[in-house]
DNA sequence: GCAAAAGTGTTAACTGTACACCCATGT
DNA sequence: ACATGGGTGTACAGTTAACACTTTTGC
């Protein structure tokens, strides 16, 4: 979805199909940590019980990465995100018959409306959006703290952290594409570095390793953890500790910049 | 490239805009190894210096994953392929300012010859080739020895199997993807069982380290590998050896169907 | 007999894992 | 004082990596 200025019904008819690369958009599944959860990024249309992904068209003239990026500056604020596609889903029947409890009138329906409000074009003259689509999917990591949530038409989507058992109802394969993005980044976790883009500057040992737990669905020990990733060095120890809470104070650590790059380029290799 | 049976000139030229799903493409890297060497099937149109990829649009009421398996079908005769989509090529320029040496002119003349020879159309009356194509990529294990290369147009293209140093001039992107799946099936290596798909039934152990050492481009402990190799449970030995070679007559292996399936699934994890 | 490849075994170093123990802090 | 979480260390098991020795075969 991008906003375009309002414009004539006639003007919009001809834009889509000249602006936008066709039958084909993009997906984000964005992650997000508040400590103890791991949060996607969805999007609701008010009057329809689904959720979906923020995602895009992709502009004829823009590589598919920068619409991404832009799905991300769009909805977050953020530059400088850690963003990698990791599927394409290509089947042609995939934003049909799902839910399987009536959804594909509602998803027409849904369509109309967002035709109508969010491009202010009617969809029975819109025969471009109506057709097949493929979609790329792209896993972005990022800093809950930092993240403004923005919707694009106000009063119109909501824009919420959802842990992904919140969610009842997920617009077409979208579930899908979320189960997809998280066996990747499971995978990931042993061959990359990951935590620098979903923690803040400054974090302890233990909410380092409940993202992991989070990431990974299951515990891990909280020595052997510390151990090991310190092993990496590309974590380094503050000379502060973060006051205020019950018990004793646990030690802060900052991720090494130049050293978690270098680590990002030739890949760690581990098993948790 | 789909083999249509030929037609006259106006039927074509709606046809690609009616079957085809616009602006995507499918390129497939399919892997071979000859017992010493990783090969790539690639395919060359005479009188032009560049290879490519065997690649496909895709039918508009077509799987993504089925287009791909077609093109297998069609370059190879296999069926039953382990094939795997790694990764979509989206940016704008993909297929400009290849090779460097003038070669966006060679490109069009290519196109237009592939549009009379193997289409049957004018390229100036048909817009659509020269829109915008951005592709995903896959690729395929397949055992060398089992397949019968296959032109889609006699004597117009060549089809074949090339290491990949062997290829002076790659078309547009296509090194680039060669590359990429090249990384994506060597860290594949430490995650999935590998090798079923790429060596006959049975086979030496040597074989299967060589295979190993072809795609990591390095050497292995012959007798460390077979140790590690062994311990998964998925091969066999044979009661028979490998007569006819100089030096001492070697053991044949298989590999056991069912757990080789049981390993694909639940993954191994190894370091190489 | 010799060179080259195959088969088998041994050892040291390293890593993963499961703990035990003590420390600091708020209630 | 005590419950709870944090910090540090150790010990065993299992795995990896390096390498020695013997066997078989063709020339």
């Amino acid at each position: 979805m991008i906003n375009l200025p309002a414009a004539n019904i006639n003007d919009k008819l001809l834009k889509s199909e000249d602006v936008f690369h066709p039958g084909f958009s993009v997906d984000c599944v964005i992650f997000g940590f508040d400590g103890d959860q791991l949060k996607v990024l969805m999007i609701n249309y008010p009057g329809f019980d689904f959720w979906k992904l923020p995602g895009s068209f992709v502009f004829k003239n823009e590589n598919v990465d920068d619409a991404a990026l832009r799905i991300l500056q769009e909805r977050t604020g953020l530059k400088n995100i850690f963003l990698r596609q990791f599927h394409l889903f290509g089947n042609k029947d995939r934003l049909d018959n799902w839910g399987g409890w009536g959804h594909n009138e509602v998803h027409g329906t849904w369509r109309k409306k967002v035709l109508e409000k969010l491009y202010n074009i009617r969809s029975d003259i819109q025969p471009w959006f109506d057709s097949r689509f493929i979609t790329l999917g792209y896993y972005a990591l990022v800093d809950i703290t930092q993240v403004k949530l923005k919707t694009l038409t106000p009063d119109y989507d909501l824009v919420e952290w959802k842990a992904i058992n919140e969610i009842p109802v997920f617009y077409a394969d979208h579930q899908e594409i979320i189960n997809k993005s998280l066996e990747t980044i499971q995978s990931q976790l042993s061959v990359l570095p990951i935590g620098k883009e979903l923690l803040p500057e400054k974090f302890t040992m233990t909410e380092l390793r409940m993202l992991y737990e989070a990431i990974l669905g299951r515990k891990l020990d909280r020595r052997n953890f510390q151990r090991k990733i310190l092993s990496f060095g590309y974590i380094g120890k503050l000379n502060e500790k973060r006051k205020g809470g019950a018990h004793k104070a646990p030690s802060l650590f900052y991720f090494n910049e130049k050293k978690y790059q270098e680590a990002q380029m030739r890949g760690i290799g581990v098993s948790w």
